[in-house]
DNA sequence: TAAAAATACTCCATAGGTATTTTAT
DNA sequence: ATAAAATACCTATGGAGTATTTTTA
């Protein structure tokens, strides 16, 4: 008899690759843990991983089971979020998670309207860059994520909210600073100040300049925007800056000159991406709405 | 936490309707039943059946639920199907379902093959019309059904083996026997013999016959084909026979006269059905090609 | 020899059984 | 009045913890 109790472990196991921090993720012993695999592996009639003793590695028929078991873990989360979905969109506590470059622009603006609209909402919140809030999702760490769309995720569904455009960032007085607006291509790989990797941004920017080859590239350990527009009004360089970023304080920094792109302007998507098949996609939604309202 | 076990006993009560019976299929007493029953309706946060004493109902909680946990279930059986799906194709045990009007004649040429080239498969034979071995594989009792494709069910998967032809059995000496073929259309209502209610094979002869009114059918309570013959071969009528159904004895009946329907000949289509997703389709698709064989 | 997983053994939570009560028709 | 589900109470299985041993790189 197979229970969700051998498939929430092996998961674990499977994304830690790992019994000891498994069992900790899980939160039992690591005997426990060790001991329910083993019953997992009598019921399935095989080895599910090659013990190492550093490494495992997945049987073929471990790699079959984690993937079915990954499946009937999200399945069997989405039952139990009907349990929140009880009564009006919105209410109950709500693990968002949101990715740096969007998180201080757009929750100063977000918070008033949700606690306005769905002052039931009890928000979880957690910043971190696309790739970690992506797989937090997919673990059901986490209900939601605010980030840059698409995530290109099978099992995501996602709602837009808004689409935020990209300026040019330049020190006041630059050749490029004085024109009245810039084409993506105008920009130097060796003037482009970017995000450290993990950053969609830092990707986007790449992709919009249209960049390619990674070895001319500048990249700070900046991990966020506020750091590099002090670099670029110190003269180090521009950058692309999404225009939710910009708040009055930024406009009158006389060392700055924002400077629009030419048609058709370069931006990204902002929206809500969550778990195919959750109870609670209404929600979701209507995040999404808010968002759209704040923005 | 939401457990398989809850799941399992709270399928069965949604297929039976009731607490005893539920509890009897799955196993176990009444009251282990409710317990489990309670524990999944406090995790979901509400009543999953309005209880009457009699009857009851799923609340519309209750019938999300339902439809969920039947699909963590097909995925949970999927995944216990793994540990079969070692080695060879066709090998263990396997319980099939057969409808009555392909059964008989098929399996005397069947089992032979079966048995030569897969010496090792198990079967596990169950018998009954095609509504019940439907509701039997969904439920987990079976792997698998031979039975007149398509089943028009989207959570199965099907392999077409072989078509079977219709032809028109009608007492020798009869118009209709004396005519070297006849179509479809010339069968009365008043002459055609059907099996009872329940068999595929009758509502394929209506379709045939392009008959639409029940009311002035003649029904038998025959549930066999040999039955209906010696109706036919007693002069009370005709009926639509299976070209499989066809041995030499049948042949040899002076009684009988077996007459081919003008082009398009009206056939079904013989093959097997199994729950999507199940890791065994390989062990399937190599018995529709047995049965292709066969026939 | 050091890190990691498997064993050994003890404890307790929980599923299950039987007997009985409550409830609704 | 009766059928059906809930409750009460006891038992036993199995999951978890700590301590320890085994394994392999």
């Amino acid at each position: 008899m197979i229970t969700t109790r051998q498939l929430r472990y092996f998961d674990a196991l499977v994304r830690t690759g790992h019994f000891g921090r498994a069992a900790e993720e899980v939160g039992v012993s690591q005997p426990a843990l060790s001991i329910q695999i083993r019953e997992l592996e009598a019921a399935l009639g095989g080895p599910l991983v090659d013990r190492g003793t550093t490494a495992h590695r997945l049987t073929p028929l471990g790699a079959e089971v984690a993937a079915r078991a990954a499946g009937i873990l999200t399945a069997l989360r989405n039952l139990e979020d009907l349990a929140f979905v009880r009564g009006e969109v919105l209410t109950g506590p709500l693990s968002l998670g949101i990715i740096p470059t969007i998180a201080p622009y757009l929750l100063p603006r977000l918070m008033p309207v949700l606690a306005e609209h769905h002052p039931r909402l009890r928000l979880l919140l957690r910043e971190a860059v696309t790739a970690t809030v992506v797989d937090e999702l997919k673990a059901g760490k986490l209900d939601a994520v605010v980030a840059s769309l698409p995530l290109n995720e099978p099992e995501f569904d996602e709602a837009p909210a808004f689409v935020d455009r990209f300026l040019l960032a330049a020190p006041a007085g630059s050749p490029m600073a004085e024109a009245g607006e810039v084409s993506p291509g105008e920009v130097r790989a060796g003037d482009l100040l970017l995000l450290e990797d993990g950053h969609c941004l830092r990707d986007q920017a790449l992709a919009v300049c249209g960049m390619i080859d990674p070895r001319r590239l500048r990249t700070f350990g900046a991990t966020s925007l506020a750091t590099i527009l002090q670099l670029v009004a110190a003269g180090q360089g521009v950058t692309l800056l999404p225009e939710m970023a910009i708040d009055p304080g930024l406009r009158a920094d006389r060392r700055l000159a924002l400077v629009e792109f030419t048609q058709p302007q370069p931006g990204r998507t902002i929206g809500v991406a969550w778990r195919k098949g959750s109870p609670r996609d209404a929600d979701f939604r209507a995040l999404a709405a808010a968002i759209t309202a704040a923005a």
